[in-house]
DNA sequence: TATTATTATGTTATAACGTACCATTTGATA
DNA sequence: TATCAAATGGTACGTTATAACATAATAATA
């Protein structure tokens, strides 16, 4: 099972994993010959440096704020719609919001954990639950192509701070 | 394994599981001392009637039609609200669509399987799945509480013109 | 059955998300 | 360095969803 929980869950050197994410993500641009441009790398970096899912718009405004000059929708859905395509970030449809792909070079499954409290999304790929969708499929002469899976609910520490409230 | 896939795919009394679930529907809402009002179960009914998932603004225009008067948007999203909090429909989030609930009794996964042909969706509960994601979540600490599965592909039927292309 | 509280609806305006279209610039290649 | 494809800039608009406030219908109770 591959899994970026404990990233999300647990302290750790956030610019660090970012770093390295971009490094992954030109390698990825330029073994497939497509051009990781300044605006896209931004993105994708706003992307990585955000703990949380981000919108289109509130992409912009920060995309605005690096870049000292006004930018329109169309340049963010752009970088979106491109780093999409290489696989490198995910669009959360129940939340109309974009996250960094952890693991842009393996197939795998769009399973998300989203916190219904605090808004972290933990991501998962897990062959069985994929070998399980698929049989399904297979019963009804469905042909997956590829899927969506949003789970809802408490991270780690929001279901602690639940179970045991504090009462400063 | 509970489905809908039969009735989504293969010809059927459309008319007759309608009526059959707005009955349902009316049962539930009894049981519940809650009120089906005409809007509400018109929404409904046009959901059920409808082969595919329909949209807010979808269901204003035959809103309007059928009461022969203008509808607002706010008019659709709390006929939509009361429904989905009822469990007799469901929202699906990539389509920003509704589809009326075939089995609003059980508990179910949400699992939807749509075509992206031909825009079908059926709707599957698999016990199997569900327990495989619920331990999932359990191996990382996290507190599952609802979730939204969809699976895009091809239908029965659209598989079939895919692979033996008519050439009429 | 009149009063009151609750629930549901009507209406306007606007927020949030996304795209079509056309003009311009940049980069790679011949 | 001319050419073509790819990428960007920018305007306008389409689509989806909600906030806020007024009114009406229903249910509960005196």
């Amino acid at each position: 099972m591959l899994t970026n929980a404990k990233l999300v869950y647990q302290p750790h050197n956030h610019e660090r994993s970012t770093n390295a994410a971009l490094n992954r993500a030109q390698d990825i641009c330029t073994k497939k010959n497509v051009r990781l441009t300044s605006t896209r790398e931004l993105v994708l970096k706003l992307l990585w440096q955000s703990r949380k899912p981000l919108g289109a718009y509130q992409l912009q405004d920060q995309l605005a704020a690096h870049l000292n000059k006004r930018v329109a929708p169309p340049t963010v859905y752009r970088a979106i719609e491109f780093l999409l395509e290489m696989g490198l970030i995910h669009r959360i449809p129940s939340l109309n919001a974009y996250i960094g792909c952890p693991f842009p070079n393996s197939e795998h499954s769009n399973l998300f954990m989203i916190c219904n409290t605090c808004g972290s999304v933990a991501e998962v790929a897990n062959n069985i639950i994929n070998g399980l969708l698929r049989s399904t499929c297979d019963k009804i002469d469905f042909t997956l192509q590829n899927q969506t899976l949003e789970l809802f609910g408490l991270c780690p520490q929001c279901t602690d701070v639940t179970e045991a409230p504090s009462h400063d």
